[in-house]
DNA sequence: TATAAGGTTCGATAAAATTCGAACGTACTA
DNA sequence: TAGTACGTTCGAATTTTATCGAACCTTATA
């Protein structure tokens, strides 16, 4: 069986093309893309809650989609207790992928 | 059953981010990511053969990729009769979404 | 002309991603 | 405390993608 690891050697992939393919893979999705696109064309430093991007899925469905975001560094979440909020990590990003940002506003 | 124009319009999405993600998904595979840096890395217009890229997989799978990436615009297909070359649409690029080659290069 | 080399298409199989209901946990609140 | 609202996790079903061999087409060349 061949896995993603080997291919990356194989290909002699580099660590940050690696981490940006882990990025396009969680863009790659309409429901994930519009909650990035939505969250970068918000003020800076927004806070929204998950269920404020009019997502028409169950709710194990919305929680795959911010779970994956969450886990390639797109977002953070925000814990209330009895609600959460997800929160775009913009510096960050600026910082580890200089344009993307830009690159997803105009969309 | 749902299919993704379906969803598209569901959450409202413009013109503008579905073009963005078919550009996302094609780029969300580590073999066809690897091209496209590749190609951006080369000096501006090379054209490189399909085999030049050190993708150890049947030639099948790697029409398909090919195929793929020239239907969403990020590649030309120069044929040459006995073999074909494949060039990025750098300028097309840049005009439709700034700053994603930029983005790339560095990864 | 025959042969080889390179690329595409087709059909089938394998792998990965998406989706949802159900069960569960946690924190508000009546 | 009991009930409700919100989120996560699990398991299973569905859908989408990726992969390859075989057949085929086109062009170069022996």
């Amino acid at each position: 069986m061949v896995n993603e690891t080997d291919i990356n050697t194989d290909m002699n992939q580099s660590t940050k093309q690696v981490a940006m393919l882990a990025i396009l893979k969680a863009l790659a999705h309409p429901m994930r893309l519009k909650i990035i696109v939505d969250l970068i064309n918000d003020e800076e430093g927004a806070e929204r809650h998950c269920t404020s991007f009019g997502l028409t899925v169950a709710k194990a469905t919305r929680s795959h989609h911010f779970k994956l975001l969450k886990d390639v560094g797109l977002i953070s979440h925000i814990d209330k207790g009895n609600h959460s909020l997800a929160k775009l990590r913009r510096e960050e990003l600026e910082e580890e992928f200089p344009g993307l940002i830009r690159l997803l506003k105009n969309a």
